[in-house]
DNA sequence: TATTGTTATACTCTATAACTATA
DNA sequence: TATAGTTATAGAGTATAACAATA
């Protein structure tokens, strides 16, 4: 969705009749100083981008975060990772079957209780993830740049408070 | 997703074996410092929140926004209406099927240009997106506490930038 | 009985391309 | 040729329920 607001300077009324029906600006109403759906604009404008950045390493920001998880808790069960995710274990299975088969991470039985599997990234996944890392950190020098050095920190910390108290 | 930080006061060993991998918290590595993954986690608690408030309505927020729209632009067209919400016009085919089927809103061929429909709330629209505005006002109301009066301005200043230089 | 992971299934949201009817 | 809207279709992401293997 995009934000226009209605500027007096945007009514241009260049044939002053049925064309200036088609040039005239979307009317947002209140949504435009309500901070959820600000909150969202904000998003979907950063997820895009990050989106993007992710497509030039050829992953997405869902496996992003998979990565990440299974490289900093070695070993995680899909359980685990799926709790952490804050999904159903059930929407994992495929996203970790592909990983698996494009060589990313690796599955193993647990010794002592073999339901369950150890996930561990591999080679090829450590250095993908790398590139991620790359690609992460370019969108925050981005996104630094917007908010200013100032801001950044009291807006992380917000952010933090709304996920943490809406939650 | 769920952040936990893993502090040590987490760190629990009740039997001081294999109980203690189940319990340890989950470590978001460089996530968690991160603006994107930060404004993503907030962004979700508060689309859930509202979620929420929207299904007392009996509606989404998606249906919100496309309700507000119209009526905050009456008469305007559905390829109008879907560049207004960033998405493409088929996409909005079946949303605008179901919210005339439910008779939230009206279609009218324009007289001048027997292509395009003229979108318009019912009176049934109205009442129903006065209560969406209800429950959209509520959640604000929540989120302001937890922002807070001081930082609301700054916040929201923040969040358009993003929006309009990312986008 | 409870838990781990898989399977079957379905629903929502989204997009692209081809189509129709108008312009 | 170009535009407004529809249809067909596909893909991603998600969930629930039932299941087999194991605890």
């Amino acid at each position: 969705m995009i934000l226009t607001r209605a500027k007096s300077s945007d009514r241009r009324k260049k044939t002053a009749g049925a064309a200036a029906d088609a040039a005239k600006a979307i009317d947002f109403g209140p949504l435009a100083t309500w901070v959820g759906f600000n909150l969202r604009m904000a998003q979907a404008s950063s997820f895009q981008a990050f989106s993007k950045l992710s497509q030039d390493v050829g992953e997405n920001p869902g496996r992003f975060a998979t990565l990440m998880l299974i490289a900093k808790n070695p070993g995680i069960s899909q359980t685990a990772l799926s709790r952490a995710n804050g999904r159903d274990k059930s929407s994992l299975t495929p996203v970790l079957e592909d990983l698996v088969r494009r060589g990313l991470i690796q599955r193993q039985r647990m010794h002592n209780d073999k339901r369950t599997y150890r996930l561990k990234l591999t080679p090829a996944g450590e250095k993908t993830l790398a590139k991620l890392i790359g690609a992460a950190r370019r969108h925050e020098e981005n996104l630094d740049r917007v908010i200013g050095a100032r801001e950044r920190t009291r807006f992380l910390a917000t952010l933090r408070r709304i996920a943490a108290d809406l939650g």
